[in-house]
DNA sequence: CTGATATTTGAGTGGTCGCTCAAGAATGAA
DNA sequence: TTCATTCTTGAGCGACCACTCAAATATCAG
């Protein structure tokens, strides 16, 4: 055989990951790549075959990262309404973390790229979906525990619960959205928590 | 004297604003504006100095104008609880217009530069908490008038009712959106008009 | 008309973009 | 050790970037 890949593919795309989240696709150069990445641009395109293919796959991580964390939220036998409710008071703490972003990157990919046909915009919208879909399931099963009442919509509640979280975290790009963003977070949280039957 | 210039600096303006709004700043190539502007670029350079000028007159006017339309409802001698619920009502519609984005312009900007110092984004934060204020305002005209209870808290309110419109908007950039938007919207106005006293 | 002043034109600037590829370096099977 | 295989390196590719400027063109005062 022959020689093995010296970095951690994972790594890399983490690292690929917080960039573009950060910076968006189209002010991220390969220069900007290769630095973060501390790789050469033969190896970039050897490993991941071009920019947008590894915007792509960062992306996948991206959302992978953020869908498993609900899935273990849901899985922590916690009440549904409290967990969503728990998500959307974790958001108060937005600005005082220090991510790449406050603002979800599948947004910001979906707002950087208006073509409705391109690759990257498809992927985003599809991983949207998925995220929106986590909501909506997580509304029906409270619907299942009895915290909600039978006609509940538990699709519509998913997904107007999704564009609070949205508006949130995009209003929580703002230099000056620490004052506000905790009482956004807790008032969100509340009016899921005030969705309980009993 | 001399010739004066044979395009209408209002018109071009619209254009590199409707431009921008749809693209972004970055996926906007000079060749783009030149195209959309019918203008060379000579000309684009004396008018306006530089492409980062030229997006901050066009963010500028598309501000202005969204502001325009606010102070003409409140002025229009409805109420001003009816006149936020009509507003967020409006949304209902986004995705049957033909704008050149649904999202909104300012929110574009501030993801799209993540650089706290640039004279883009500070214009961007700027015009976003005017707007902010006009919802606030909106929100302390309606204590005035006895819509909302003395305690209400305009500002917590209007910076709220922000982050849903914005929330909103950006949600409804997906291609999938026009389903759910309708519902959102209607959710919204009708959040608005039953804090109403009476 | 003439001449002074302004705008329009578009080829051309240096620089950066995403990307390639031949050469060198590291690996493991025989 | 030898050698086939794979990964790494980085100079360099053509294309496009934002932008410039000298020449051509249009306007108006006199």
């Amino acid at each position: 055989m022959a020689r093995k890949a010296t970095f951690d593919r994972d790594d890399v795309l983490a690292r690929a990951r917080d960039l573009f989240w950060r910076k968006g696709y189209h002010a991220t150069s390969l220069k900007d790549l290769e630095h973060a990445l501390a790789l050469k641009p033969g190896s970039i395109y050897a490993a991941f075959g071009s920019k947008e293919a590894l915007f792509c796959e960062a992306l996948r991580i991206y959302a992978k990262g953020s869908g498993d964390d609900m899935d273990k939220a849901y899985a922590s036998g916690a009440s549904p309404l409290s967990v969503l409710a728990q998500h959307a008071r974790s958001l108060g703490a937005l600005c005082d973390q220090d991510r790449p972003a406050r603002a979800c990157m599948l947004v910001k990919t979906i707002l950087e790229h208006p073509e409705e046909g391109s690759p990257v915009r498809q992927l985003a919208e599809d991983l949207m979906a998925e995220a929106g879909a986590r909501f909506v399931a997580g509304f029906a099963r409270a619907k299942a525990v009895g915290e909600l009442p039978e006609d509940a919509d538990a699709e519509r509640l998913g997904l107007k619960f999704q564009a609070d979280v949205v508006g949130l975290r995009a209003f929580a790009q703002r230099s000056d959205a620490g004052r506000i963003v905790p009482a956004l977070a807790e008032d969100l949280a509340q009016h899921v928590e005030a969705m309980r039957r009993t």
